[in-house]
DNA sequence: CTGTATCCAAACCGATACTG
DNA sequence: CAGTATCGGTTTGGATACAG
C-alpha cells in the first residue's frame, strides 16, 4: 500500500466508521482474550477461568453472556452429575480470529522491540 | 448519536495473554478509529473531529495524548496565525494497520449479514 | 482553531459470599 | 462445577463552558 506521509485531504474516505460495529462487539477488555482462548476449540467455564487467572467469575460470566447474546459464541449445558457448561465460537465468532491474530502479532512485535531496545524506545526509530 | 459504542480498556494486562500488550495500546473505543483515519496520512485536530462526529473534543484530545505518549503517533504544532496541529502515525502506529484492516473487514461482514438477514436472525447456532 | 476544566452518567472490573 | 448477588472502586465518555 502506497502510504503518503505528506498532507492528505482524504479524497476518498475509506469508510464511515466500520470499526464501530466490530468494536461494539469487542466491548470489554477481556473479550478479545476470551475469543482468543476459544479459538482453539470449545472450553468449559472453569477452563476459561484457568486460562485467564486475572478475570473474576462475575466479569467472565458477564462477557460470556454478552457475547452469547450477540451471537459470537454459543453455550451448551451438559446435564452431567456435576453440571458442566461448554462455550464455543459461532460462525460469527470465528470471523474475529484474523483480527485477533493480527493483534497478537503486533503485540509480539512490540514485545520484541521493547526487549531489543530496552526501554528507551517508544518512538518509531528504526533500528540503525 | 444512534450508534452506541462500548469502551474497551485493559486495567492490568496479564502476562499470559498476548493480546494484552496490544490492547493496552488500543485502549479506548475510539482509538482504532483514530488510527484508521490517520492511516491515509497526517490530519489536523478539526479534521479528525469531522471524521468522527460522535467523538467529543475531550475524548479525542485524551486519546491523542495517550497515543502520543505511547509512541503510536506524533504531534506537530504549526505556528500559523490560527494555530493548527497535525497528527500522524509513527512507525509503530503503522504496525496497527493490518489489525485495523482486519477489524474493518469484520465490520463489513457483520453489516452485510445484518442487511441480508434483516434483524430477525443473525445468530449462528451450532448444529446441536 | 486547539485545547482544557468541570460536572455527570454509564460501563467495566474485583472481591466476597452465597445458591443449584 | 457453574453461576448469581451485592458492594464499591476505577476508567471512560459526553456536554458544556471556557481559555490560549
Amino acid at each position: 500500500m502506497a502510504l503518503k506521509l505528506r498532507r492528505n485531504r482524504a479524497p476518498e474516505p475509506p469508510e464511515a466508521c466500520p470499526l464501530s460495529e466490530c468494536m461494539s462487539l469487542l466491548g470489554g477488555a477481556w473479550t478479545p482474550n476470551i475469543i482468543w482462548y476459544l479459538s482453539a476449540g470449545p472450553r468449559r467455564f472453569g477452563e476459561l477461568r484457568h486460562d485467564i487467572p486475572a478475570i473474576s467469575a462475575k466479569v467472565l460470566t458477564g462477557r460470556l453472556r454478552d457475547l452469547e447474546a450477540k451471537g459470537v459464541l454459543w453455550r451448551r449445558v451438559m446435564p452431567t452429575s456435576p453440571p458442566s457448561v461448554e462455550y464455543g465460537l459461532t460462525d460469527l465468532g470465528t470471523e474475529f480470529q484474523p483480527a485477533i491474530a493480527a493483534i497478537v502479532a503486533i503485540g509480539h512485535k512490540i514485545k520484541q522491540r521493547q526487549a531489543a531496545h530496552g526501554q528507551s524506545d517508544d518512538m518509531a526509530m528504526p533500528a540503525s
